[in-house]
DNA sequence: GCAAAAGTGTTCATAATACACCCATGT
DNA sequence: ACATGGGTGTATTATGAACACTTTTGC
C-alpha cells in the first residue's frame, strides 16, 4: 500500500460466484438455482456464497460447491474478479468467480432440490441476475482453453471409458465435431491413456475398447490438444 | 448467493497490487518500494493500494498506477485474487494481483521518488514482503503468456523502431535468447509492422530498416509468437 | 579487408487437417 | 450383405528451429 492504514480503510463485502459444469448425455450442462433472496428473488442465477473473514475465497467457493452438491475434491480455479460498484443492486459486492467440472452423476440431488438448484444446457443460456451472464461466458472461454491444453473431464467419464466418449465430452465443451480419427490420434499420443482389454460393444457392433488414465501429473503446457 | 442475507456479512479489506513491468536498456524491470508502514516496514513490497467502496478493482488499480508514475490510458490486466487470511500480518487483507508495463521514459519520476520506489532487474528478485514473491510470479508467467500470444510492449519503444529492439525486448522478457533470423521472420509474417524508408544506424555498420505499428485490433489468440 | 549486425534462404522435423479406406459385427 | 461406428494410413500444408550464407558499411 502506497501510505494508508489499514484502520481506515473501507471494507467490502466479498462473495464467491461459481460456474459449476457438469457433463451428462452427451451435454455439457451448468448448475444454476433460483436466487431465494431480494433483490431479483427467484430469477436463475450462479451459486454463490460469501467470503467469511478466516478463509481464502478459494476455501469459500468449496464451502459452497458442498453445500450445494456433497462434492469435495473437485478442482476449483479462478476466473476473475468482478467489482463494478453497481453490479449487484442489493449493495455493493466484490464477488469472485469460479470453475468447476463436475459429474453429474455423482453429486447429490436432493441438496439440489432442496436449494431449489437446476441443470440447465449451457447452450443459450444468457438471461441470468446481475453480470453472471458475464461470469459465465468468461468461465464457458477459460474451460475450453484449459481443454484445449490439458486432457480434462476425465473424471466426468466412467472409470473405464472409449475414446469416442472423450472425444464426445469435448463436442459438447467446444460445441463442434471434431474428426473422430485425428482426435484419436491427438489424444493417444499424450501418452496418458492406456487401452484396456475390453471392449465396449453399447454404441457399434464392432465394439470399442476401453482405455483408463494413467495420470495426471505431467501434461505440459506444450502439448496443446485442440486448437481454438 | 446461496442463502443469507447482506447485512449479516462480514465485510473485508480489499486491495490491489501492481506489478508494474518497465523496460530500459534492454533490461526488463518491476516498480517496487520500501513500504512505509508497518508492519514490514522499509522492506520490498508490490505497489498497492486500498479499494474503496465506490469503485471497481480495476480503477483501484489504475488510481495506484497513476499515483505512482503519472501514468494513464496503460492496460492492466488482473493477475488473481491471493486471499490466505494470514497473508498480511497486518490484519485480513484480500488483494487482486494487477499487471502493467510501460515505457520507463514516460513516467514520472519525482512522484517515483517521492514514495521511494525504484526499478529493479526482474531476474533475481524473491525477498518481497508478504506473498509478494508469489504474486511477481504469477506476474511475469502472464506477462510472458500473453506475450507469445500477443506483439506486447510495443508502446515499450520509440515511435519508429526496429526488428532488433522488438527482438531484445523479446529477449528481456523471456530471458533467453531468440534467433535473429527466425524471429524477424515470425515477427513480419504477423503483417502489423509497416517498413519505412528510414535507417537506423547506431547499431550496426549497415543499418536497419526502421517499421511501424500498424495497429493493434486484428492479432487473434491463433498467431502465436514464441512457443513456451 | 574484416568484423559485425542486417537480412535471406534452405533444410529438417513436427504437427494439424482432410479424408480415403479397411475392420468387425449385429441385424 | 450391408450399415455403422471403430480404427488406421496417407497426402497436404503449415510451422518452428537450426543454421548457412549473403549484404552492407564503418573502421
Amino acid at each position: 500500500m502506497l501510505d494508508q492504514k489499514y484502520d481506515v480503510q473501507s471494507k467490502q463485502l466479498v462473495a464467491v460466484d461459481c460456474s459449476i459444469f457438469g457433463y451428462e448425455d452427451g451435454i455439457l450442462k451448468l448448475l444454476l438455482f433460483h436466487r431465494n433472496i431480494e433483490p431479483s428473488r427467484g430469477k436463475l442465477s450462479l451459486v454463490g456464497g460469501w467470503v467469511n473473514e478466516d478463509e481464502s475465497v478459494e476455501n469459500a467457493a468449496f464451502r459452497v460447491l458442498k453445500k450445494l452438491t456433497g462434492l469435495t475434491n473437485i478442482a476449483m480455479e479462478q476466473v476473475g474478479v468482478f467489482s463494478q460498484p453497481d453490479r449487484d443492486p442489493g449493495g455493493r459486492v466484490i464477488t469472485v468467480g469460479f470453475n468447476a467440472l463436475i459429474n453429474i452423476k455423482m453429486h447429490n440431488k436432493d441438496l439440489v432440490q432442496e436449494y431449489g438448484a437446476e441443470w440447465f444446457n449451457v447452450s443459450g443460456l444468457s438471461n441470468l441476475i446481475f453480470d453472471h451472464n458475464e461470469i459465465f461466458e468468461k468461465s464457458l472461454e477459460q474451460l475450453r482453453f484449459k481443454a484445449s491444453y490439458y486432457l480434462v473431464g476425465l473424471d466426468l467419464l466412467p472409470e473405464k471409458f472409449t475414446i469416442t466418449q472423450v472425444r464426445q465430452l469435448y463436442n459438447s465443451i467446444f460445441q463442434r465435431k471434431f474428426d473422430p480419427g485425428n482426435f484419436r490420434k491427438k489424444i493417444l499420443s499424450l501418452n496418458v491413456l492406456k487401452r484396456l482389454n475390453k471392449k465396449d460393444s453399447s454404441e457399434s457392433k464392432k465394439g470399442a475398447f476401453y482405455y483408463e488414465f494413467i495420470n495426471s501429473e505431467k501434461m505440459s503446457i506444450n502439448e496443446r490438444i485442440v486448437k481454438i
